[in-house]
DNA sequence: CTTCCTGCAAAGGGTTTGCAATAGT
DNA sequence: ACTATTGCAAACCCTTTGCAGGAAG
């Protein structure tokens, strides 16, 4: 399934997401539409070097993390910086609490199967993203 | 559950993954196996120091990328360092070749569902390593 | 003696921060 | 004019690399 998306299609949205549709935005968001090829910050700032040669890769950090914070894109880890090492033996997966950060095990009812024809996968990771405990009852009180 | 591990057992996870057990790994073996709390490198580094001064960071990345790479224990990346970005809309996993470095989308029949009580979760990352189909037909080439 | 492991120092790369210039309303 | 966004430059990590010293068999 080959789709295309205009410039049109990604300020929409943009606005969706209570995001402002600068033009920097808007390029970013369209090129984040098009590309399956799950691009780092340099490859997006690379890419639309081009079409505006004053684009900074500050722009780009800041859009890209807007957009993820906002739900409208995801962002996806799994270089080696910044690892983290695990020992535990049975299978679990991992939670991360975007608020103030922690990072705990939860227990996993069973791992997910792959349709994936032809690849020998070795290591399954499973890794959630939300609200933990003790920041969901910071933020009741606050209200 | 609450688990001890001595440096004996650390030795023995050690030769069993076919690596030789240095004091210095066996010291990062073990507190890896004591620890549940993800540690980074720098960690690993700070708390193992007072036990061996002359410890270097150098040693701590050897030692848990040959440990990860022989499935001693697991490699965790969730940081925003290196970080990629990704649309598409359907729910998918990504699995990354770890001879090549290739990143492919794969279809997920269904998200893994936690169990986690007082969490409350806003995103689901699924993420195989292993080896793709072309390096596999390359491996048995040689062969 | 030879090989592997360790660790210092330096280089490399990715990311963040501060602030001035700019654009948009 | 005011406010938000952009982008340059510098600082700030984290990680890798090269190489010399040291340990182990």
């Amino acid at each position: 399934m080959i789709q295309t998306y205009s410039k049109a299609d990604a300020g929409k949205a943009l606005t969706e997401a209570g995001i402002k549709p600068s033009a920097q935005r808007v390029a970013i968001m369209q090129y984040l539409m098009a590309s399956h090829a799950h691009p780092t910050v340099d490859e997006i700032f690379r890419a639309l070097s081009d079409e505006y040669p004053t684009l900074s890769r500050t722009t780009v950090y800041n859009t890209v993390w807007l957009l993820a914070e906002s739900g409208a894109v995801k962002s996806i880890s799994i270089d080696r910086a910044n690892a983290r090492f695990d020992y535990t033996p049975e299978p679990h997966a991992h939670f991360r609490c975007r608020s103030c950060g922690k990072i705990v095990d939860v227990m996993l009812g069973e791992l997910p199967k792959p349709s994936a024809p032809g690849l020998i996968i070795d290591s399954v990771n499973v890794f959630y993203e939300g609200l933990c405990d003790e920041c969901v009852t910071k933020q009741s009180k606050q209200n």
